[in-house]
DNA sequence: CTAATGACATTTG
DNA sequence: ACAAATGCCATTA
């Protein structure tokens, strides 16, 4: 199993209405190539499979997204995630960390 | 093998 | 707070 393929099955367990940062996708892989991580789903093939929208930048601003980040924002919206500026809301409360069981009462 | 690239992160001006 | 520079690691040419 190559890097790419870890990501991306460690991005399809993200449930659905929290999200990830590239970093602690690569950090739950024992690896520090964030950007590598971000580089494997730019040119994920599995595109519908695995929900890239769910992962954005450490700092809680979205990135970029292969099919636009507007797209990006739509999807993340369905979910129950509010944007504002580009940025996710209560991004502390949503992110989601691997290993750690996160309190779901607060969302 | 070497060099360039990226949906990143951190530090600096 | 924002923009630029630097560092980073896996992938690809």
């Amino acid at each position: 199993m190559n890097f790419n393929e870890k990501v991306w099955e460690l991005t399809k367990k993200i449930p659905f209405g929290r999200v990830s940062t590239y970093k602690e996708l690569a950090n739950a892989l024992n690896a520090k190539a964030y950007q590598a991580v971000g580089n494997a789903l730019n040119k994920n093939p599995y595109a519908p499979v695995v929900p890239c929208h769910r992962v954005v930048k450490s700092d809680g601003t979205l990135g970029g997204f292969a099919t636009g980040c507007e797209n990006k924002i739509k999807l993340l919206e369905q979910e129950g995630i509010m944007i504002k500026e580009n940025r996710i809301v209560d991004f502390e409360k949503k992110m989601i960390r691997f290993g750690t069981v996160q309190n779901v009462s607060d969302f």
